[in-house]
DNA sequence: GCTTTGACGTATG
DNA sequence: TCATACGCCAAAG
């Protein structure tokens, strides 16, 4: 497990419950700027069994990743609106849901 | 080693 | 809103 990976774990796993962050801003709060996509592998390779609330993460435009009707979208789709996120059309307003600067400061404490 | 391939992002038109 | 282009980088072939 190299420290970058388990910075990006550690990121996801402080999104709280009912909000959502974009593969980007986990990046950047990793210490990886511009490495989304390294975010995004490690999810692919992530185990099911991990206990990580991937499902928080979505793009930057609030769509959701994962191919539309495939078993991985409806699961993400169910579990955000568990939590109260409203998921419309694969879709989630960040507006309402994402992190924004004070609520991110709040949770990782410092700044960029 | 070089090329292809992504659960991506920003800029442009 | 959609499409293209380019940047990014670890893995797989």
């Amino acid at each position: 497990m190299q420290e970058s990976h388990a910075r990006v774990y550690a990121a996801i796993a402080a999104i709280p419950r009912g909000r959502v962050a974009s593969y980007g801003a986990i990046a950047a709060r990793a210490g990886l700027p511009g490495r989304a996509r390294l975010v995004g592998k490690l999810l692919g390779e992530t185990p099911e069994g991990m206990e990580l609330p991937w499902y928080r993460v979505l793009r930057a435009s609030g769509h959701v990743a994962l191919p539309p009707g495939s078993r991985g979208f409806r699961e993400q789709c169910r579990l955000l609106r568990a939590e109260g996120v409203e998921v419309i059309n694969g879709r989630v307003p960040l507006s309402r849901f994402g992190l924004d600067a004070d609520l991110d400061r709040a949770l990782w404490g410092m700044p960029v």
